[in-house]
Parts: structure tokens; sequence; C-alpha cells
DNA sequence: TATGAATGAGTTTTCATTCAT
DNA sequence: TATGAATGAAAACTCATTCAT
């Protein structure tokens, strides 16, 4: 994730750079921190600030405002997973393997960083505004990269071929949020990414006896 | 629907009965929808008793307060889906017909009410506290009706055996609420029943081609 | 002035009406009272609602903001001013009397109402928004009746008439605006009204000696 | 106006001083300019720096503070406009002749500096410290100026003698005002300087019909 | 001199809730 | 029951000013 918040600051020089980046993601880390704690609408920025150990106006020096906030971690999050989804799939073959490495990304991502995890599970589905603009862009991408390894096994004759490709994918997001959204909001906090195998068995062989 | 509204208000003469149920109605209808077009929170308790009729005082008589608005919204048609779910369920005998029954009454309740579907699948998601009441009440009942289906599909060599039931719930839900969201989103808003069978049709046989 | 705050008001039965007009005319004497003495920019509306006795939130039920405070003292006034301009001058006939009775009213209100009379001469002018809002309607109107009654002593042969009644006005308005201005800043607070005389004699027969 | 700004600035070494006169100029130009566009108190600091091209913290190297900025701009103008004001008054002998030629000058410098005529009618106004402090030093200079012409034409008889030399300047003073005020805010932007004669024709006068 | 990142004080406005009628 | 006027707490955001470089 460092990658995406850098982009953030503005380089000089190299002994500066730290500083100022850090800035910019201290603010970012400290606001999914209070935003998992308290709740993006109970959530206040001098909180954030206070967090950061920044003064509450440098917080408008980095975002927009309060809905930037929320929007910043979810973009970064969002790019940074995509990027690194992108690049874990091209060491598997497999269009199984690479649904099974994709999910365990997924979620070992969040079992990592349980407050972005907290934000993307809740705080981002405040309202229609925040969840329409995540449906049509990081969504989006998600769901076509499913697609693509959808259709390559359709292909090869791996997965069954007159599936609507598009459905499938959403098909195995929505049973992917709701094992995150769980783990979440469950106290007790059991292993995520131990839910892969058992999910995708059934994704991959549904849950009807083959002889019944 | 009545008998939910009814424990919402408080019982005195049959003959103001029937005004007041039907005052407590009305502000749970208005409710829902204001609360659908604006957000929960962004949506004000004046605005609510305008979309009723009735003045600003009057919502506090039937409501503790705003988040109650909310929280009866939802056990209200949670209530009233549960109720139809179990007569519905009663009249088949197939585990698959009983999970393609159950799905159908789900979306085609959204699809009738699309403003409680609304506060459903973005209002209701607001906050942990909101998620968690939701988690270990009405969802867990929700749960459990699919899991009782499935062990049903289990014992009768139907479901695949060794499959974790709870588990397999969760999994369903997960793919029926994401279809949900995405028809709620969607604007164009094409049927969401229409989406059981090819849904149910994964979910049963899996995305493997079974020779492959 | 009273008419002019019940208008704002709404009537019901006698007794109360006394209260609720009074709330709204206290918040607008407030108003003006703090206006006065901290300068617009620099009032908080806490300190208006305070002097007038009310909560916060209760100046946001009789005003829109801020700035409808500022508006409403300078709209209540002027329609107050040209109201009793109107009566004044249907009681005179010769045009050098009416202009006497204009302007010994236009002194005369300020010498009553002291904070009105800061408000109108200096936060009035505060931005071009404000002032040319004033231009446009209240000041129009000021302007109108000098104007007629400066064509209507053309006529009669007492003005000369190839003036320009529309430049002889505003000729006659910068005058007094300036006298006004004048006496508010001085903080020996000498008689506005003593100035009507002197100013008219010279607007009346200039500065030129007769035989020059 | 070279003169004036230069005692805004500091001197250090000759060859800097030319730099140094342009930046602070630069500055109070671009103040006027930000000042006239957007109002004092909505202007921004920042806003004026960029207008100037020169950085935040630079324009606190040569004004203390954001007032001091208005208050230079009005002290420059004024002082300029008096020290031209003496020099033209110095080549005309007869005082209806010197009040024309002051008029002219007044009215010409506000068609020259539109900014400046705005800061001066309209931003100058904004708070009785501002006004006060205007009122006591270089209006009271430019009323002396006015009074000084109507007595000399007192003494010579061309003026009416008995008239108060104070209450006489004004008047002129609040008739060309009021005229330049008026030519501020109206958008079609009419000639001010076309007044002159008309104003000082009713001034000279009177409005009444001699033979009346 | 010049920069511009950082500061943090300060205020309008909203709106859920109450309660006298 | 029903009303709706009144309350007042609470927080996002701006921007003049500073100061380390």
């Amino acid at each position: 994730m460092e990658n995406k918040v850098k982009e953030a600051g503005r380089k000089t020089e190299s002994g500066e750079e730290k500083t100022r980046y850090g800035k910019s993601e201290a603010i970012l880390r400290a606001a999914a921190k209070v935003f998992a704690r308290s709740g993006y609408f109970n959530a206040k920025v001098s909180e954030v600030a206070k967090t950061a150990g920044v003064a509450d106006g440098t917080v408008y020096l980095y975002f927009k405002n309060k809905d930037d906030l929320l929007t910043s971690i979810f973009s970064w999050a969002m790019e940074e997973f995509i990027a690194s989804a992108r690049a874990e799939l091209s060491r598997a073959a497999d269009p199984r393997e690479k649904l099974r490495r994709f999910a365990q990304l997924h979620f070992s991502l969040f079992e990592r960083e349980r407050d972005i995890a907290i934000v993307f599970q809740i705080e981002l589905r405040h309202s229609t505004k925040f969840m329409e603009q995540f449906s049509t862009t990081y969504l989006a991408e998600y769901l076509q990269i499913l697609r693509n390894i959808i259709e390559e096994g359709q292909l090869a004759g791996i997965f069954r071929a007159h599936l609507n490709s598009k459905v499938v994918a959403k098909f195995l997001f929505g049973v992917l949020d709701e094992m995150a959204t769980n783990w979440v909001l469950s106290h007790k906090s059991h292993s995520l990414t131990a839910m892969v195998d058992p999910v995708l068995d059934i994704f991959f062989n549904g849950v009807i006896e083959s002889n019944a």
C-alpha cells in the first residue's frame, strides 16, 4: 500500500520524502482507524487529526473534506488490491487456482488490515452515493477480473460453458463479501482465510450430491 | 404486517385502535420512503412526519426515536418475511424446491416494496450497531431456516453430506444479498426474481463442468 | 414599525399575538443592536439570540440566516420610512415644504433609532451585494419620491425646469446621506435634525451669492 | 504613486530597491483588484499573493496584516490624490474653477482606477473602525481643502458669506461621494466625469428658480 | 528576502427531541 | 392523542498568520 500513498505527496529530495508521505499516509490510516472505531458519521475530523498527530486544518491540506477521506481510503486500498491481484494471478495457470489465489488475497488483506476491512464492509455502505461510486469503479474492475478468469475456464472446458460469466462473477463476489462481513462482525475473529477452501468447494462443485 | 405494527402502538380502546395502527403504519412507510430517498442520516424526522401527514411530535408517540424508526422498519419487514417464508415452505417437499421458493419470496418482496429493499440493502448497514443487531436476531433466523432445509437435503442424500450447513447457509445468503444490492443500485431495474433460477443453478451444481 | 414586524408572525388569538410578534421583533431589534455595536461581520448570531432572550436555533425559525437578519432590518425600516414619508408628504402642498418634511422625517427616524441608523449608514454598505440590492429596491423608491416632488416643483415654476430631476434627487440623497453618516460617526452626537434647514438652504439657493 | 509605495518598503541597497518597490506596489494593486472583486471580507490573502505573483508569506514582509492592506490602499491613493489636488488647484484662481477642477480630479481618478474606486466607495465602509480612521485623517484633509476654497470664495464675495463653510464642504463631499458610489454600482458604467458640471450647477445655483 | 506547509481558533447552522397546550 | 414552537448541543471547515528553511 505504501506506493499509493506516496503518490499523494509531491516529490522533492529524498530526505524529505519520508516525512511528507508519512503525513498523507498517517492521516489516511488514522481516518481508517477512527472510522472503524466510531463509524463514519460519528467520527470527528478533529479525532482523525489528533490520531494522525497533525492539526485539524492539516487534514484539509491533503483531503478535500471528510467524504474525501472515506473515498480515499477505499481507492487507496482497492488500487493496491487490484494491482497485487493482477500480479498474483499471472503466477497461476489453472483458472481454479487463480480464483483460489484471488480469494486468498482478498481475505488475507482484510486479516492484515482489520480497520480497512471494517471500513470496506461497513462504513462504505452508508449511502447509495458511496455504493454507486464503488459499484461503477473498483467493484466493476474487481468483477471484471473474476469474469476474465471464469471465461478463461469456460474456454478451457473447465467451467460450465453456458453460465453467464457476469452472473457468476457477482455470485462469487457476493459469497466472499458475505464471509468478510461476517468475519468483521464476529468478535471472536476466527480465521477468514480458512474460509477460502470450503467456500470455493461449494462454488466449484455446488451443493448437490453428484449422484443425486 | 398489521400485527407487527400493532405491537409498536399501545392498546387502548378498540375503536381507536384501527386509527392508531393506521398512523403507526403510515409513519413507518413514510420513514421507509424518506430513508430510501435521502439516506438515513440525511433524512429528517420532520420530513417523515410530513410524509406521513402527522405533526413532528406525533412520531415520538409511536416510536422512541429516529433509530427506532429504522429498527422498526426492519423488524416489521423481517417478521413478516419469516412468517410467510415458513408458510410457503410447508407447501413444498423437495429441499431444492424449498430453496427456490425461499429465494423467490425474498426477491419478490423486494420487487413489491422497493423502499423496503433500499432500506434493507443500504440504510441498515450504516453502523456495526445495526449490523450486529441484525446479525444476531433476524439474520440468524433467516440463516436457520436455510440450514434446516440444507440439513434436510443432506439427510435425504440430495445435498453433499459433508458440507458445513452453516457455511452453506451463509453462502446462499451472501449470493442472494449481493443480487439484491445489485438490483437496488442498478437504475434500469431489471427483474430481480428472474435471477433466482440462474443463481440456484450455480448454487446447486457449481461452476465446474461435471466431466471436467 | 410595529406593523411590519407583525406581518412576520402569524395571527391567532389576541392574547398570544403580543408574545409571538414580540419574538420576531425582539430578534430584529437585538440584531440591530448587536450589529451596531460589533459590526455585522464580528457579530455572533448567538449574541443576537442572547440579546433577544431566545435560543440560538429560534433565530432560524424566524430568519433564514445571518444575512437575512441584516436584510430584514433594512426592509423593515425602509418600508416603515417610506410609508410614513408618503403619509407625511400628503399633508404639505409646497414642494419646498415637502422636501423639508421628508428630510426631517429621515433624520428624526435616525435620531430615534440610533442602532438602525448605524446599520443603515455603515453595516449595510458591506458589500456590493447589499449595496446593489439596496440601490435597486428601497433606494430607488426613496429617490422616486424625491423626483416626484422635484418635478412637481418644476411644473409649478418653483424649481429650475431644465435640471435633470433624477440627478437632483441623487444630489439631495447624497447630501442627506453624508450628514447622516457624519452624525453616526461623531461621538459627541450633535443634533441631526438641526442640519435640515442649513442643508436645504444650500440645496435650494446654492452657494453662490445671488448678486455675484 | 511611486513615492507612496516606496515608504511602505524598507530601504536597503539601491539595486534591490526597484524590485522591492515593484513588489510592494504589485501587492497593493493585487489587493485592490481582489478586494474589488470579492469584497474585503471574502477576499483571501492567498488570493492577493497569487494575483501579485508572490508567496503568501511575502505579503507579510510588506504589510502587517490584511487590515493593513486595505488601509494602505487608501492612504496610498488619498495621499496621491491630495498631492495632485493641491498642485492642480494652484493653477486656477477663481474658487468656482477650483471646485470644478477638484471634482474633475476626484472623478477622473476613479475612472482611471476602477478597483481603487470600488475599494473606496464600498470596501472602506465596512466598519466604524475604518470609517472613523478615514474621517479623522484623509477625509478631514479633503474637507479642509474644500473649506479653504469656499472661504476664499466667501471673502471674494462670490459665495454666500453667512454659510457655514464646514457644512458646505461636507455638503459637496456628500454629493460627489454619492455620484461616485452610484457610478461604481451601475454596471453600464456611464461617464462619471460628465457629472461634474450638472452637479456643480446645482451646488452653485441651487434648485430654486431665481425669479420664483 | 522569499517561501509555503502547518497551524488552530472560531462560528454558523441543523435538527432530533421535548413539552406546554 | 396530537400539535409544532422552541430548544441547544455539536462539528466541519476556513483562512489569517507564523516560522523553519
